[in-house]
DNA sequence: CTGAAAGCGCTTACAG
DNA sequence: CTGAAAGCGCTTACAG
């Protein structure tokens, strides 16, 4: 372990006060003094402890993140944007899965305010009870920031992409190639996520004057980030199957994320659809599976980093500025793209399927 | 903010020592004012600050972890098995990136110090001070870890993959399919992870009889942990052109990773060669895009998250153990298997090409 | 420009 | 079984 500033001021001969305030480079100190026990503190190994300080002001300089599974694609990159930003500011990231695990993410939490994190950003689980305990933080002014979910029935800070208009342009796009009967396939119905893609994707059909039809909405998958992505992709194969049963099958598929819609291609593949010639296919995130997949998939895009950076901004500022204080919830909701590649195109069933 | 335990105690009508002891389950408190304790605890929200506790006996109940990138497919999958193993022990984990640049790591080194944290899990750059002042960490009693690749010049605990043995598998495995000529696309020279993977690419051609010819080799990425993916990709397809451009070209090709495998695979498409008609490639690592690419590679899986696994065991240990005290440095080699899809067949050169 | 003193919130021997 | 006291390593008004 380093030396203590008290061990150093003896080496130097001054006092504690003196070697804490040059080794912060305080105007107080002269320069003489300063270069003289920068140096010994380099010789001796003298590194402050943070901690200490950190528990003399009762804040510590680290901002924790909570995540499902922090080397699912999204997420990681998220954190990605988060460490860019804090550490930019000399801040720290102490990051959690929570596995979507209700209870595991309150232990993260308690974890977390055990830790006096400077400030909590998280992807949150449905929980109730997290909310409450997110509620209660934020009346002990714990800044916390939720990400990409919104936190069911209560307000918070909040940095998203645009969901609902991410669905919109996907199935905009479809309906523009020429497809009337698309389906959607969801992800858990009460994540934020889901629901405004679904949104979206009635907004995009309605404005289009096409009727909505439940038939053509199926579930398939449980979460937007499984730690097993073989799940994911069943989920979208047998959704796919089941879709393609139903009595008017449709020609163009939207599927809630990346895996999903592989799946969906994967599953089409086997039933002996060819994609896109039969059937076009968009997925949702641009995760690299997308570009890179045996159907280069259409897809949106979300500035995932900047999601990250987004909310470790919110966070730092509610740390320095007046705006600490001021008690509007923020939301900064990110614009996605359309990514055309080649699992879309024009509808060839040459007729109105009906 | 939480209460204090003074505050508590006032409450509660004790001394803080017996909050303490009784928010820490001590034996020496009966049940009834630990449970008394306890409710009020949650009521009044005292949430006993660890910080200060960690201060109290010099030390953090955080594992820091700095790695090049944190969205990197391989490094995340390890940051999410330290997660695990340091989280069910009641340990955080901090993450940093260094962006494989030596000065960024050395400020995350020294800012994971001033944290005072209980050990440190390192993907390091080859740099010379990086490697000093690890050194020094060392001299310092600061458990630290090495993953992936070795620190240049110095030991230390390490845990990382058989790299020997997978391009070994990998290269005698394109052999047993009839090859002769195998290229190698390389990563950076002075990593042990890319000199490794060259030398099981020189056992195996040796221990089967087949001579090495160094305009085989080529240099593919800077990094294998590049966060510009696009790189990597050109990487690969820039190096296969110039493989497959010398008198004797290569019916097979081996690449230090699965990016830089996939570039190879559009390289050679690019140029009219069928993948693996014409020419096998072998990535390494088994990434997502991997399997779900247009062309399934056959790769060799690192067991990346139990690489994290091992690493925070590692850390965990020495610090509670008396191992802590063992001058030994532990080392981790995790098995590698080969995972054989599509992106390989049986030499259909028809001669020895010489 | 430098120093002495008090205190941040906890824990742990030491008493009782 | 419970409490009073000292101290972990820093910082910051307050003196000088």
């Amino acid at each position: 372990m380093p030396i203590t500033i008290r061990e150093l001021a003896k080496i130097a001969k001054v006092s504690p006060s003196t070697v804490s305030r040059a080794l912060r480079d305080s105007p107080q100190i002269s320069e003489e003094t300063k270069e003289r026990i920068r140096l010994l503190a380099e010789k001796f190994n003298c590194v402050p402890n943070r901690l200490a300080k950190g528990f003399f002001d009762g804040k510590s300089t680290v901002i924790g993140v909570i995540v499902p599974d922090v080397s699912y694609p999204f997420y990681s990159k998220i954190i990605f944007g988060i460490e860019q930003v804090a550490s930019e500011r000399e801040y720290s990231v102490m990051v959690c899965n929570s596995l979507n695990k209700p209870t595991l993410e309150k232990k993260h939490l308690f974890r977390l305010v055990e830790n006096r994190v400077a400030g909590i950003i998280i992807a949150a689980t449905q929980d109730q009870y997290t909310a409450e305990y997110v509620w209660e933080l934020q009346r002990e002014k714990i800044p916390l920031v939720a990400i990409d979910r919104r936190i069911r029935g209560i307000g918070a800070d909040f940095v998203g992409t645009d969901d609902v208009s991410g669905a919109y342009k996907a199935v905009k796009y479809l309906i523009d190639l020429g497809h009337t009967r698309i389906g959607y396939i969801s992800g858990p119905e009460d994540f934020s996520t889901s629901i405004e893609r679904f949104e979206g994707y009635r907004n995009a059909l309605n404005d289009s004057g096409l009727v909505f039809d439940k038939e053509l909405v199926v579930k398939g998958a449980s979460f937007d980030s499984d730690h097993e992505i073989e799940q994911q992709l069943e989920g979208g194969r047998d959704a796919v199957r089941e879709l393609m049963s139903i009595a008017n099958p449709p020609t163009a598929v939207f599927a809630v994320n990346d895996y999903v819609a592989l799946g969906v291609v994967q599953g089409l593949t086997e039933k002996g659809f060819r994609v896109p010639h039969d059937v076009s296919v968009v997925g949702y995130a641009d995760m690299d599976i997308a570009a890179l997949g045996r159907t280069p998939l259409t897809t949106i895009r979300q500035p995932s980093d900047q999601v990250g950076m987004a909310a470790a901004g919110i966070i730092l500022d509610r740390l320095t500025s007046e705006a600490e204080d001021s008690d509007e919830f923020r939301s900064i909701i990110l614009d996605v793209d359309l990514v055309i590649r080649q699992s879309t195109s024009a509808n060839h069933s040459g007729s109105n399927n009906g």
